[in-house]
DNA sequence: CGCTGGTTTCACAAATTTATGAAGTTAAGG
DNA sequence: CCTTAACTTCATAAATTTGTGAAACCAGCG
C-alpha cells in the first residue's frame, strides 16, 4: 500500500510568528507542496530540467532528505516513470543518492551530503566549460586581435573567478565547522 | 545549476596553434564560427535560450564587440525576427545595450562593459530568488522542524555566498587594475 | 522455480520552445 | 507628406523536451 510510511507529522507548538501549532497532513498540499512547486520553478528558471527540479525540491522539503519512489510519485502526482527518469538524472549530477534499504526492494532516494557544495561545484564545471571554449577561440581568432583581447581577458576572469570559488567553499567549510558541527 | 559534481582540475590544454599571420574573410566561416556555435552550445547547455546564446556569442567573438541587427543576420544565417527576440532578451537580463547611431537607422548592439561581471551578478540573482523562496519556505515548515532545519542551513549557505560572490567581484576589479588601465 | 512488488525502458502523445515569413511600426530622407 | 530602410510583432510551422501507460526487468520471497 501507499501510506506515507516515515512522514509523521511532528507536533511544534511555540512556533515562530503566527503558528498556531497543529501540523496536520494536510499541511503537505497547503503549505509544503506550495514551496516545493514554487522552488522548482526557481531551479527550472535556472537551467534545470522541470521534473528533477521538482524531485530535488521535493526531497529538500522532506522530513529526512530521502523519500521512496512511490512517495515522491505520490506528492508530486507524477508517473513512477517519471520518477526514474529525474531520480537518474539527479544521480549523475551527483545531487541525490540511491540507497537499497536491505529487506526491501523498494528504493530510497537521498539527498548528498553538503548538496549545495556539490551545486556550487557543479556550477563549476560549467564554468571550467566554458573556459575552455574560450581558450580554444582565443587560439582561433588571435590574441592580437581585438575580439582575441577580449577572449583573453574573459579567459582571466574565468580562471579568477574558479580559483576564487574554491576558496569560498574551504572558507564555508571553516565558518560551518565554527558553528556547531 | 545543471552539471556534475566532481574536481575537474582546471587544465589548460594545448597551446594555441601557430598563427600563420594572414587573416581572409573566410577566416569568419572557417574558425570563428565554430568558435561561435560551440560557445553558444555550451552557454544553451548552461541554460541560455539558444538564440540568445548565439547571439551573445557572436558579438563576443566580433572585433568591437558591437554589431548591427543585419550583421547578426547574416553571420548567424537567422532571421531578422530571431535576432530581434535574442537581442530583446539580452538587453533584458542586462547583457548587451543598444545604440542607435544618429544619423543611420539601424541600430548596433555591443556587449555591456564588464560582461562577465554583470553576468556573474545576474547568477547572484538567482541565487536571491532561490534563497528567498527558501526563506519563505521555512517559514511555512517552521524553522523547528528537521526539514525546517536543512532549510535553515541552505539559506545560510546561499547568504555567505552571496556575501563572497560580491567580495570575489571587488577583488576582481582590483585584481583587474592592479595589472593593466 | 515462479510470483510479486518495485523500478526502468520504450513508443508515443502532449506541452513547450524556437525560428520563420509576412504584415505592422517607426522614423530618416527626400 | 510619402517612401522606404530597419526593426518588431504575430500566427504558425518545426523541433525539442516532457510525461505517461504499458510492457519489460529484476531481485527477494514463498
Amino acid at each position: 500500500m501507499t501510506e506515507a510510511a516515515g512522514h509523521t507529522p511532528h507536533h511544534h507548538e511555540g512556533a515562530p510568528a503566527e503558528d498556531t501549532g497543529e501540523r496536520t497532513p494536510q499541511d503537505y498540499e497547503t503549505r509544503v507542496s506550495p514551496f516545493v512547486e514554487q522552488f522548482a520553478a526557481d531551479l527550472t528558471e535556472a537551467g534545470m530540467q522541470r521534473m528533477a527540479a521538482r524531485v530535488f525540491a521535493c526531497l529538500l522539503a522532506s522530513d529526512d532528505g530521502a523519500l521512496t519512489s512511490a512517495e515522491l510519485s505520490e506528492r508530486l502526482r507524477a508517473s513512477p516513470a517519471a520518477v526514474s527518469g529525474a531520480v537518474r538524472y539527479l544521480a549523475q549530477v551527483n545531487l541525490i543518492s540511491r540507497r537499497r534499504d536491505p529487506g526491501s526492494r523498494r528504493e530510497r532516494y537521498l539527498l548528498h551530503q553538503e548538496v549545495w557544495f556539490t551545486a556550487v561545484a557543479g556550477r563549476d564545471n560549467v564554468l571550467g566549460r566554458l573556459r575552455n571554449t574560450m581558450h580554444t577561440g582565443l587560439g582561433e581568432l588571435g590574441p592580437d586581435t581585438p575580439a582575441g583581447q577580449r577572449l583573453g581577458e574573459a579567459v582571466e576572469f574565468f580562471e579568477f573567478l574558479q580559483r576564487e570559488l574554491d576558496q569560498v567553499l574551504v572558507r564555508w567549510r571553516a565558518h560551518r565547522s565554527g558553528r556547531s558541527r
